[in-house]
DNA sequence: CTAAGATGTTAGAATAATCTAACAAAATAT
DNA sequence: ATATTTTGTTAGATTATTCTAACATCTTAG
């Protein structure tokens, strides 16, 4: 059985991993606000259980089982969310704290209802995709909307670190997924983006929110 | 601040308690499944956080301020269990288990929007009231089955510790919310009363089930 | 009214999850 | 190459929730 506590541990775990599936102490330490003392301990304890493999002074890395039950988590949390926006008329920025107590119910139909109520989503209201029953995801590899050039229309398909506050900033916008933009021109001092969607004045972001915009290509 | 567990003792004591307003240590330990001692100390904690009148070998009663939290736990379990009934498809048997869970998410958006997705319902799958936002619990005297006369038809109100088993017994039989019974005859020496409704073949009810159906008289 | 039996409390310990302080190793910057 | 900073571990303590064993009180059946 996997607590509660374990499967926080675990999803952050999976969302921090880099190319190589690895993570530093420190940074799961700062992504779930726990001390370094308390990871270190229990990642000896997921290490006892299977789920990570961990040596001392050496990165953190999920084990095939680890991953599995991570993803596992995640996919309940990404239904919830799905759950919650399109089912229940939740904004895309109010989502994610519900879904991260919901995501720990322990209730194989529960999820499976979702799933089904939802027609069997692919993604969530962030354009992240959803892993199946048995923890496989398929993974898209969008662009960076930062990483595109002047005179080229982009679809967004996805945000990444989905805070509540930079959601927010793109409903005020009126930026969400789907929408084209055009980008009209780049400030090379500060890499800020002029743009232009929907047929809306012309809208400045800056590289931060740019970072943020997961964008394709071919439209 | 009240955990989870703190939540689920509330709850318990709310339900257990006599037409005083008492619980026993023993009784509420064999409802939470929880042993006598681990009772009595969680006890001293609730009454220091004033939601638990507690002296020694007395029994336990609820503050004003304990039946209001422990009415909006409730409030809480009730709008889950109807949700996942009306709007989820789960069956009355299925939805105790799954709210015991949602009950614990701390987030009034939630519960808001189940209430008003469902319309402001007043009673839950089982024909149990749901508290107001203040915690204001409009109870209803129905009476059981078992206190019914040969002759009389009655109408099925509510359903009383509502085991799933119970509940598939009764889904086997038909009988639900709102099935208009009429008494044909009773058993003295076991008490169990012969029944029709519906236009089906008689049926047969042991005391322990009429216990637990309670009904309305003027239909 | 007393002896059993049931109920309730105290004491001491265990597990899970967390922390701070101190120390150790690794990485970085002169 | 050494000193400094950052990262990670160990040790020891804390809080929440639970348990068993032993003892105390209350209730009930002769
Ligand atoms: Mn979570
Ligand atoms: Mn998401
Ligand atoms: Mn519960
Ligand atoms: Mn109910």
């Amino acid at each position: 059985m996997i607590s509660l506590t374990e499967e926080n541990y675990l999803k952050a775990l999976f969302n921090l991993a880099n190319h190589a599936g690895e993570v530093n102490v420190n940074e799961l330490s700062k992504q779930l606000d726990i001390k370094m003392p308390t990871v270190t301990s229990m990642m000896k304890k997921l290490a006892g259980k299977k789920l990570v493999y961990y040596e001392s002074y050496k990165p953190l890395r999920l084990t095939e089982k680890g991953k599995r039950e991570a993803s596992l988590v995640i996919r309940k949390h990404r239904l919830t969310e799905m759950f919650l926006a399109e089912k229940m008329g939740f904004g895309w920025e109010e989502v994610h704290d519900i879904a991260e107590q919901v995501e720990h119910v322990q209730s194989a139909a529960f999820f499976d209802k979702i799933n089904e109520l939802l027609g069997f989503p692919k993604l969530d209201p962030h354009g992240a995709p959803i892993p199946d029953k048995n923890g496989k995801l398929a993974w898209v590899a969008y662009d960076k909307l930062s990483d595109c050039h002047v005179g080229e229309t982009v679809r967004v398909s996805a945000v990444v670190h989905t805070s509540s506050e930079f959601l927010k900033f793109l409903n005020n916008r009126e930026i969400k997924l789907g929408t084209r933009i055009k980008i009209k021109s780049i400030e090379s001092f500060d890499s800020s983006m002029v743009i232009s969607y929907d047929n809306r004045p012309a809208e400045t972001l800056s590289h931060a929110v740019c970072e943020r915009l997961l964008v394709e290509k071919k439209v």
